[in-house]
DNA sequence: AACAATTTTTGAACTAGGTTAAATTATAAA
DNA sequence: TTTATAATTTAACCTAGTTCAAAAATTGTT
């Protein structure tokens, strides 16, 4: 009955909470600039919406140091990633789109689609707990798991993992992982390590590549057991 | 190439446009005040975009007498239009949303979906050309097939029709004629017809009906073949 | 033909969201 | 500790779409 049936919300509003929300995840208060960049929106857009936002008592805003989301606020964060995370896996399951495609679909329905619609879909994937990306999606009461895996960035020589979660919007990115044969749930082997922030050398379905540090910082793993490996470049640190 | 790459065009101009689609189907020039009721909106802002939509080339508008559309705009209200009825038939068919509940969520989605989603839908309904209440699905190159059937209105006792479409999207009325038996396929008969618009009295499903002649005219038949019955009240005109 | 009733248009004002430029506050450096 | 730089907020203005009230045009009725 308490349904909540809260959310009379702007899609603007419901994009702002959003990304105080994952900006929040890695760190802790939000500050406008960081949020301007995000919104891909200028710094005076976003100190405004602070206000708007603080006056429906969906953050707390303390002037010039930053912002946090209340309980109602991130209440109707995890909304929108629901939406936007059950919209991603629904799109690759039920319409065959890629997982570079799903994104930006999902970024516009995810304000517009009713919770009938959420029901139907949740219950077509069968209540999933992960988009085709690797990220938990938020129950329907709001709760939502922690992100999983490690980077692969800071694996070792001789580590053998899985891959959890790939962690990039950015269509031409996923693209190309996809290309190196990266997925979810397959295996990685890690061969060398080059010092200075440099590549590494990977073992990614019998083939072998090599991927800048960066990219890899992007993939969340978790080990499989450890091997040893020729002899790797772990010598220099 | 030429792939129009138009609709830049505001939610608002999109529903605009339709509406003026639909007035403008059944009639001449479209009212300001038609239009404004249709809406739901004042008449005041239906004339401000009356003169907004003429500045765009989508309508000609002679003030104080109406407006109709140019190509450009029947292209984007048909646009609109198809996306509309293919979300309707796919959320029935591929959600199973029941026909008195398609239309206010694909209300919602028609100005958000993209090109690509069209085409996934269409693909997985196998290019349909029909909605769930029966109306053509305008093609992407913008034709659209005319209207099927005659209002039952009109038909006469004796008459054994087969119901092509059902002109109402008011969920309520629409569960009222399911319960009746009404459906799409459907056959019914003709028995009585009470003069000075009174109801009809029809065979549903085996089953004998009593139904207002306004609701009657929402519903377009196509004839069967015409049998005798009983006397009926055709004796008065 | 004149006047009343109705429809349409215009004008002033509001809202949400955005911009740019200026003012303010915080932070870092000498 | 003062000063320079960077971040934030405020101010003034823009657009799309709305409302209400007033003005203008059309239509209908004697």
């Amino acid at each position: 009955m308490s349904k909540s049936a809260s959310r009379p919300f702007s899609p603007a509003v419901e994009d702002y909470l959003k990304v105080v929300y994952k900006l929040q995840q890695s760190g802790e208060s939000v500050s406008t600039n960081a949020l301007a960049k995000k919104m891909k929106t200028s710094a005076a857009a976003a100190s405004k919406m602070f206000k708007a936002l603080a006056d429906m008592k969906l953050i707390e805003h303390t002037p010039y140091y930053g912002a946090k989301l209340t309980p109602a606020g991130e209440k109707v964060a995890l909304e929108v990633i629901r939406h936007h995370r059950l919209l991603e896996l629904y799109l690759h399951q039920a319409l065959g789109y890629g997982w570079d495609e799903v994104d930006a679909e999902a970024e516009k329905l995810e304000h517009h689609i009713s919770e009938e619609f959420e029901d139907r879909i949740d219950h077509l994937l069968d209540y999933p707990t992960l988009d085709p990306h690797g990220d938990p999606i938020p129950t329907r009461d709001g709760t939502i798991e922690p992100p999983r895996g490690t980077s692969l960035a800071h694996a070792e020589p001789g580590e053998n993992v899985v891959v959890l979660r790939v962690q990039d919007h950015d269509p031409s990115v996923l693209r190309f992982l996809a290309e190196m044969g990266v997925q979810l749930k397959g295996h990685i082997t890690i061969l060398e390590k080059q010092p200075f922030n440099g590549p590494l050398t990977l073992r990614i379905a019998e083939k072998e590549v090599t991927l800048g540090r960066e990219l890899a910082g992007h993939i969340f793993v978790e080990s499989r057991e450890t091997i040893e490996v020729g002899m790797g470049g772990a010598a220099w640190k």
